[in-house]
DNA sequence: CCAATGTATACTGAACCGGTATAATATTAA
DNA sequence: TTAATATTATACCGGTTCAGTATACATTGG
């Protein structure tokens, strides 16, 4: 029941790149190094964030990762999407025979913990990474 | 960011004990056969739903399980607790060196899962097993 | 060309997961 | 007292995931 490591990161690595001046390009050793995760596993979770259309990738001498999309338009639910797959807080919610096993068609415990994920996921879909960024740079001035 | 197979076990045998009639025990045996439980494995899950003070055993010939208190005072949020140990959607949330070591003190990402975190807690929180165990009865009945 | 970048794939050690095994301890009934 | 039925404690095991590393390759700008 927690986020991993790596989701962790890519957490820091949209924040950041949802801070750069727009039509600039972040190179992954500098991701790396300005958010203090090895270069190596950066590369992962670069491969997983473009992968989910959520940042693009650019080759070359001069290469370098931004933004897909508009910050206003990344939220706190599609980098744990594209990091994790999909939200499923319990084995009943990806696997229905999980849940039948057990106790039949209409399981009291899947019902509940449905209603409760689909909250969360809204929960975590309002926050963007606009928002966020916006609050970075309130309390780095201050 | 997923229940465990425990924890899963652990919501259907709370069920089941809720349903009992109070002042009766159920043995180990019974609860894995009528649970489709491996017998050992629920030995563990057993020890960690007594230790959190949800279930009372008794040892000896008769023995067996019940809960430790009523129905009513027992939800999704104390059950995965005591299976799980307590709620860290994110190692920010449970180890606040982790958030500082990224983006300072007052970290956007960590205060947006920290509520976000509240709420899910809270939503748990609010479902019962005897609210659940009502609603078996009624489906099982039609 | 060549240096700087991202891409792809595979590997590794540690931890966790789901489950099993065995021996010990407690209680009850005969 | 003894046998049967329970829970308790501890350790083990194979497989998967986690976090991170290594290596070889492809692309681009200068």
């Amino acid at each position: 029941m927690q986020l991993n490591q790596a989701t962790d990161y890519a957490f820091r690595v949209v924040l950041y790149l949802a801070r750069l001046p727009i039509g600039e390009v972040a190179s992954g050793l500098i991701i790396a190094e300005s958010q203090n995760i090895p270069r190596r596993f950066l590369q992962k979770i670069m491969r997983l964030l473009a992968a989910a259309g959520l940042v693009k990738s650019y080759r070359g001498a001069v290469g370098g990762f931004a933004l897909a999309r508009r910050a206003e338009a990344i939220t706190l639910y599609d980098v744990i999407v594209a990091m994790e797959g999909p939200l499923g807080i319990h084995r009943c919610l990806t696997d229905r025979s999980v849940c039948n096993r057990h106790c039949g068609e209409e399981c009291p415990v899947h019902q509940a913990l449905a209603a409760t994920q689909d909250r969360l996921a809204a929960d975590l879909a309002e926050v963007t990474f606009a928002a966020l960024a916006a609050k970075t740079n309130n309390f780095n001035r201050g």
